[in-house]
DNA sequence: ATTCTTGCAAACTTTTTGCACCGAT
DNA sequence: ATCGGTGCAAAAAGTTTGCAAGAAT
């Protein structure tokens, strides 16, 4: 489940004509590291362990400026935090398992072929959407 | 659009046996009045139009006895704000028009399926699942 | 009479911002 | 040298809570 990354963030960041400190590096290594969705305080934990003493203020302030350039992607799971994934290079949809709260990635053809239709029908568009699963494992073991 | 509704939210606490204050009766008023989902603010402002002096901490407080007693459904959408509808009585999903912050309610038992069908594939049952596609009207005019 | 609900203010959590300083380009 | 980024602390924004008083049952 490990997706063959093509470019690293920082790379992105230095086409999007952002600065590279020693404070961004090591967000977007620990970014670029996460197979989870981490928010902010988790990246701030994370960041921290690798070097202390970067301010979440700083984390906050990366997060909006990726965000802006479309290198990150937010999500807001029904926890209500902000959470984050680097901007990925096919679009997915989200498994959220109730019990452990693990995040899991998929993505169906299919669905994304009815969305377009269902909002053909409707007079509208797509921009973007959002399509979470609350999921529990199936007991059939 | 305007949804037939079997139930006033009145009724539904009543059974659930929550207390039917001058300031509950107001807000469900208004809830059951709301075609669209508002947040706390917005409902706040409402009751208070009709009835002023009750405190936002109540709305707060009124709101998650609801949704406890599953009476409403919250909903988070891309503003991250919670808001607010009564529970519906049939499942549906949302069209978020990106232009207006219009909010339309749809439903497709073809998606639902693939849903269900790609959860079992994966070894999930689905516990719940959040649908949004945020669009723009398209300019076929 | 009892138990639930309310108002108010204070506290909390998450996120943003002003400002002086520092560092990447 | 310039302009963007950072730390810090303060402020905002959204939500929750303790407590004493009040209202529904």
């Amino acid at each position: 489940m490990t997706k063959a990354k093509h470019e690293t963030l920082i790379d992105r960041c230095r086409e999007s004509g952002l600065r590279i400190t020693g404070q961004r590096r090591v967000i977007l290594e620990v970014l670029d590291a996460a197979s989870d969705h981490p928010d902010v305080e988790e990246l701030h934990r994370r960041v921290g362990e690798i070097e202390p003493g970067v301010n979440i203020a700083t984390v906050y302030r990366t997060m909006n400026k990726l965000a802006e350039h479309d290198l990150i992607e937010r999500h807001m799971f029904d926890d209500g935090r902000l959470r984050y994934e680097p901007a990925p290079e096919e679009h997915h949809d989200h498994f959220i398992d109730v019990e452990t709260g693990e995040v899991i990635e998929f993505m169906s053809d299919e669905i994304e072929r009815l969305q377009e239709e269902i909002a053909r029908q409707h007079g509208f568009e797509i921009v973007s959407h959002k399509l979470e699963l609350y999921v529990k494992r199936r007991k059939t073991d």
